[in-house]
DNA sequence: CAGTGATCTATGACACC
DNA sequence: ATTACGGTGTCATAGATCACTG
C-alpha cells in the first residue's frame, strides 16, 4: 500500500480472487496487527480468515511504535504473542517475515531518503519526519529492515520466544510456504507471436501491392536483380509474420494521403525494397541506378565508389531522350531483418505532429475487431484489447534522487549540502535511483496482439498513470520486456512532415518535387553563401542553422571539418553526428590521422558490409553490428567478436572504433533524414520567409519578441546574454530554446528580412505569418509568455469588427465576443499589459473616453 | 475588490525513437 | 569559449490568469 493512502485492491476483491495466490497478513499497518492491538479477540480471528499465512516480524521492525511511545515494548510483544497464539489456534501458518526494504544494513539511509521525500500526489510516508513534530523525543532511527539472514532472524526472535517457536516460524514455516509456490511460472513469452490472423489475406495483398508497384516503377520486365531482391525479401517478410504490419503500414500511409497529409520515413525499414514498393518508406535501398520513367530502361551505376543514386550525373535516356530518374542508396535488407530473421524489427513511421492522435486512432480502427471498435466508439471498456499502446515505467533517476538527498540533508539532518559532502551526496543519489515513480505512454509504439491470442498471454494492461480518462490503454510491462514476442508499429510524431506540409501550403510548391541534388541547397552544408547574408556578425561558416539534425553547434562543427559535397557525404555525416563517441574521440581522430570519411564507421550497415567483405561470416558480422549499435552501456566487445575480427585481419583501429561506439544509425534512417533536411533546406534557400515563419512556428518554443524584433544589435545582445549565462552554467531549457530562436532570427535579419513586432490587427493567434509586401514575418500573439490561446483567438475574433479604439475597448470587445459554438473568450488585464509592454498598443488610450479626448486634442 | 477555485501555461524530468 | 547525438511524447508540479463570489 502506498504511503498513507487507500488500499490498491479492496479486501472483497482479494477474497474473490484467491485462486493460485497466497495472501500474507503484512506489517504493523495491516489489519491483523491493528486488530490485535485495538480490537477484540473475535475480531482478530475474523480478520485472519482471509490469509494463508500470518506474519510476525523481528521486533526491530516495530521500533517506530515503541520510539514514538505509541506502544511500550512489553505491550508490543504481547500483541505479537497474541497474533502467534491466535494464528496457531486457527491452524493458520504463522511465519516470521523480514518485510525487508533493502539488502544491506548500511543501505538503510536509502530507505530513509524515500521515507522523507514527498510522495507522488504530495502525500507523506507514515514514517515521514514531519509526523515526529509533536513528539517529546523525536530523535530516533527509523526501523532497520534490511534482508536478515536466517541467523539474524532467529537471534531476534530468540530474545523473546522459546527456541521451538523460533525454529517453527523462522525456518519451518518459510520452507512450507516456499514449497507451496510453483517455481516455473513463465510470465513472459520467449518466442515471437505474429498477428497473421488479425487481417487475413494480408500476405496476398502485400504481394499484389509490391509487384504492382514494381511493374509501375520498373516496367513489365524489371531487371532480374530487382525482381530477385523483391522475391527474397517478400519470402522473408511473409514467412516470418510481417505481412500484417507491412500491409497496415501501407494502408495507414494511403489513408494519410487521402486525408491530405504525408508520412515521413524513418528507421531500419528503409532497408527493405518491399517496404519501398509498398509505400512504407521513401528510401530505395537498391544499388545506385538510372531509370527511364518512360521506357523503363534501367542502368546500374558503373562506379562502385558511388553509393547514392542521388549523386549520379544527370542523364537522358539513350532510347527515348527522357531525363532519367536517379535513385538507389546501397542498403542491405539484412539490416532490417537479419539473415535468418534473427531480430525482431518494428515498422517506424513519422506522422506530422498534429496528426499523430488521428494516426493512432486509425491504426486501432484498422486492426481491432468489429465489437472492439463499437466499444471504442461508445467509449465503453474493452475487455481484452488486441491493439494497445506500449506502456512505460518512469523511475526516480539522477535529478530526482539528487533532490531527495539534498532535502534529506536540509530537513532531516538540518544542514545544507556543503563542499565536503559532495562526494557522499553523489554516491547516495546514484544508489537511490531506480525506484518506480509513475507509468506513462510510449511515444508512438502500438503493439499488435495476435487475434487468436489475448493480451494476458503477454502482459497485464492498465491506464497510463492509472488515469481512466486517458485515450489509450497501455501494456503494464514496458515494450522492451516483450520486444521479441510481439510486433509493434512505431507511429511517432515529428515536426518534419508537419513543417513540409505547412511550407507546401504557404508556397504552393510541393516538397515531393524538390530535387535531392540542387547545388545551391547542398552548398548550405559547407557555406552560408547561398543565403546572401548582408552581414555575418557571428561569422557563420555554414548555412545549416535551423535545418533538422544539422543545425546544432556540434553538427555544424562536423560539417566544417568534413565539408560534404554529395548526398552520400551527407549520409555519412548524418550517421557520424548521431550517437555518443561516433565522431568525438573516434571517427574524428581517425579522419585527422588520414582515414577517409568512407573508411570510418558512419552507420551500422557499414560494419556488417565491411566485416563480410573482410571474410567474417555473415552471421557473426550481423551480430557484431547489432551489438555495437545497441551498446549504450559501453560494455566491452565480446571476446568471440574480437577473435572473429582479428582472424579476418580486421585492423585494430577498426576494432577499437567499434568498441567506442554507443549508438549507430542504420543507413536507411540517415537517408530518410537527409532527404527531409534537404527538402527543408530547399525552402530555406528559395522561400526564406515561409521557411522562417514555419521554423519559428513549428520548431521554436520560447521567444522574446522585443529582442527578436529589435534588429541585429538587439538580437546580438540577446544571444550574448544567454551565452554568457550559459558559460556560468546559469541557463535552463527555456534559455536554450530562446537561443535557438535568436540564432534563426539573426540569420534571417542578416539576410535582409524583417522580423516584425506583434501586430494587433495582423498577428495570428498562434501561427507565424508572412508579409510579402514588407518582406517580413509577423509573430503570433501566443509567443508572448503566458498569453493564452483563448485570449489570442478572442482578439482575432473581435478585431473583425474593426480597429480597437482603446485598451478598454479591446478588453470589453474580446469579453463580449463569442466563438463559433457560442462560448465566450477569457481575457483580462494581464493580456493588455503584456501587449502594451511589447509595444503592440501604441496609439491606444486607456479608455474610450480618453481616446475621444485625445483625438479632440 | 480580495479571495477562491478552475483552467491554462511553463518547466523539469524521464522514456524512447 | 568549449562541450557535443538530435528530437519527440508524456507526466507531475508550480505558477499565472481569469471568472465568479459575496
Ligand atoms: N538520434 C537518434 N536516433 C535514434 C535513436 N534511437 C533510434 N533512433 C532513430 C533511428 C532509428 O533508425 C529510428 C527507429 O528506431 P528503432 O528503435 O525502431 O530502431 P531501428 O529501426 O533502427 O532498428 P530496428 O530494426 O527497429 O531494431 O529512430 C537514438 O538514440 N538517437
Ligand atoms: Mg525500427
Ligand atoms: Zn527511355
Amino acid at each position: 500500500m502506498a504511503a498513507g493512502s487507500t488500499p490498491k485492491i479492496d479486501i472483497e476483491d482479494l477474497a474473490q480472487n484467491h485462486k493460485n495466490v497466497l495472501y500474507g497478513s503484512a506489517c504493523f499497518n495491516g489489519e491483523v496487527f491493528s486488530d490485535a492491538s485495538e480490537r477484540s479477540q473475535e475480531e482478530l480471528e475474523k480478520a485472519m480468515e482471509l490469509y494463508d499465512y500470518i506474519e510476525v516480524q523481528p521486533k526491530e521492525n516495530y521500533s517506530y511504535l515503541v520510539d514514538t511511545e505509541e506502544l511500550s515494548e512489553d505491550r508490543l510483544l504481547s500483541i505479537l504473542r497474541s497474533i502467534i497464539d491466535t494464528g496457531d489456534k486457527l491452524h493458520k501458518r504463522v511465519v516470521a517475515t523480514g518485510d525487508c526494504h533493502y539488502v544491506n544494513p548500511e543501505d538503510k539511509i536509502l530507505r530513509d531518503l524515500y521515507i522523507n521525500a514527498k510522495a507522488l500526489g504530495g502525500g507523506l510516508h507514515p514514517l515521514h519526519y514531519i509526523h515526529r513534530e509533536e513528539l517529546k523525543n523525536p530523535d530516533f532511527e527509523s526501523p532497520d529492515q534490511h534482508f536478515r539472514s536466517t541467523k539474524e532472524m532467529l537471534d531476534s526472535f530468540r530474545s523473546w520466544l522459546p527456541e521451538e517457536v523460533c525454529q517453527r516460524i523462522v525456518v519451518d514455516a518459510s520452507n512450507e510456504i516456499a514449497d507451496l509456490c510453483n517455481g516455473d511460472i513463465k510470465i513472459l513469452k520467449s518466442k515471437l507471436y505474429t498477428p497473421d490472423a488479425n487481417l487475413p489475406g494480408s500476405a496476398e495483398k502485400l504481394r499484389e501491392i509490391c509487384y504492382g508497384n514494381l511493374k509501375n516503377t520498373y516496367g513489365d520486365n524489371p531487371d532480374p536483380k530487382i525482381k530477385d531482391r523483391l522475391d527474397k525479401e517478400l519470402a522473408g517478410i511473409i514467412n516470418n509474420g510481417y505481412s500484417v504490419t507491412y500491409y497496415i503500414a501501407h494502408l495507414l500511409i494511403k489513408w494519410a494521403n487521402s486525408k491530405g497529409f504525408f508520412v515521413g520515413s524513418r528507421g531500419s525499414v528503409g532497408s527493405s525494397f518491399a517496404a519501398n514498393m509498398a509505400g512504407i518508406t521513401e528510401v530505395n535501398p537498391l544499388p545506385p541506378h538510372y531509370l527511364c520513367p518512360k521506357c523503363k530502361r534501367l542502368e546500374w551505376a558503373t562506379d562502385p565508389s558511388l553509393r547514392s543514386g542521388f549523386d549520379l550525373a544527370k542523364k537522358r535516356c539513350p532510347h527515348c531522350g527522357e531525363e532519367m530518374l536517379r535513385n538507389g542508396q546501397s542498403i542491405p535488407f539484412e539490416t532490417f531483418l537479419g539473415f535468418h530473421a534473427e531480430k525482431v524489427p518494428d515498422i517506424d513511421l513519422n506522422f506530422p505532429q498534429d496528426r499523430l492522435g488521428l494516426a493512432h486512432d486509425e491504426t486501432r480502427l484498422l486492426l481491432s475487431t468489429k465489437e472492439e471498435n463499437e466499444a471504442y466508439a461508445k467509449g465503453e471498456p474493452v475487455e481484452s484489447p488486441h491493439v494497445i499502446r506500449a506502456g512505460t515505467i518512469a523511475k526516480a533517476e539522477s535529478k530526482n534522487c539528487f533532490g531527495y538527498v539534498k532535502k534529506y540533508y536540509e530537513d532531516v539532518l538540518g544542514k545544507a549540502v556543503g563542499p565536503d559532502d559532495q562526494a557522499y551526496v553523489s554516491y547516495l543519489s546514484e544508489k537511490a535511483t531506480g525506484v518506480k515513480r509513475t507509468t506513462g505512454q510510449h511515444p508512438g509504439g502500438i503493439v499488435v496482439i495476435p487475434a487468436d491470442m489475448e493480451i494476458f498471454d503477454f502482459t497485464p494492461y492498465q491506464y497510463p498513470a492509472d488515469d481512466p480518462t486517458a485515450g489509450w490503454l497501455t501494456t503494464h510491462f514496458d515494450f522492451a520486456s516483450m520486444h521479441d514476442s510481439v510486433l509493434k508499429l512505431d507511429e511517432l510524431g515529428h515536426v518534419d512532415p508537419m513543417a513540409l506540409r505547412i511550407m507546401h501550403e504557404l508556397t504552393g510548391i510541393d516538397f515531393r518535387s524538390i530535387p535531392m541534388n540542387d547545388p545551391k541547397v547542398l552548398s548550405l552544408f559547407t557555406s552560408p553563401k547561398a543565403l546572401g547574408l548582408k552581414e555575418n556578425r557571428l561569422d557563420f561558416k555554414t548555412g545549416a542553422i535551423a535545418l533538422p539534425e544539422f543545425g546544432t553547434n556540434f553538427v555544424q562543427g562536423l560539417l566544417e571539418e568534413a565539408k560534404p559535397k554529395t548526398f552520400n557525404d551527407l549520409l555519412i555525416i548524418s550517421g557520424l553526428s548521431h550517437g555518443t563517441n561516433v565522431w568525438n574521440g573516434n571517427a574524428e581522430d581517425l579522419v585527422l590521422s588520414g582515414k577517409s570519411l568512407e573508411q570510418v564507421i558512419g552507420c551500422r550497415d557499414d560494419i556488417m558490409n565491411y566485416l563480410i567483405q573482410m571474410g567474417v561470416d555473415s552471421g557473426t558480422a550481423f551480430k557484431i553490428m547489432e551489438y555495437v549499435r545497441k551498446n549504450k552501456a559501453g560494455n566491452p566487445l565480446k571476446p568471440e567478436f574480437e577473435e572473429a575480427m582479428r582472424k579476418a585481419k580486421v585492423p585494430e583501429w577498426y576494432i577499437d572504433s567499434c568498441r567506442k561506439i554507443r549508438y549507430l544509425f542504420p543507413r536507411a534512417h540517415a537517408t530518410a533524414y537527409v532527404m527531409a533536411a534537404l527538402r527543408v533546406a530547399w525552402y530555406k534557400v528559395y522561400c526564406p520567409l515561409e521557411f522562417y515563419a514555419t521554423y519559428f512556428f513549428t520548431r521554436c518554443h520560447s521567444f522574446d519578441i522585443k529582442i527578436m524584433s529589435g534588429g541585429i544589435d538587439s538580437i546580438m545582445a540577446g544571444i550574448q546574454d544567454i551565452q554568457e549565462r550559459s558559460a556560468r552554467k546559469e541557463t535552463n531549457d527555456t534559455d536554450d530554446e530562446k537561443l535557438k530562436s535568436y540564432m534563426a532570427a539573426l540569420e534571417m535579419v542578416e539576410r535582409g528580412y524583417t522580423l516584425e513586432n506583434i501586430n494587433l490587427m495582423e498577428s495570428d493567434s498562434s501561427m507565424w505569418k508572412v508579409s510579402k509586401e514588407r518582406n517580413s514575418v509577423i509573430p503570433p500573439f501566443t509567443c508572448i509568455p503566458n498569453f493564452s490561446q483563448r485570449a489570442a483567438e478572442g482578439i482575432v475574433e473581435a478585431r473583425k469588427e474593426g480597429a480597437f479604439l482603446s485598451k478598454e475597448n479591446l478588453l470589453s470587445r474580446v469579453k463580449k465576443a463569442k466563438d463559433a459554438s457560442g462560448q465566450p473568450y477569457a481575457i483580462g488585464n494581464s493580456i493588455i499589459e503584456a501587449l502594451d509592454d511589447v509595444g503592440a498598443l501604441k496609439g491606444l488610450g486607456e479608455s474610450d473616453q480618453m481616446s475621444l479626448f485625445e483625438f479632440n486634442f
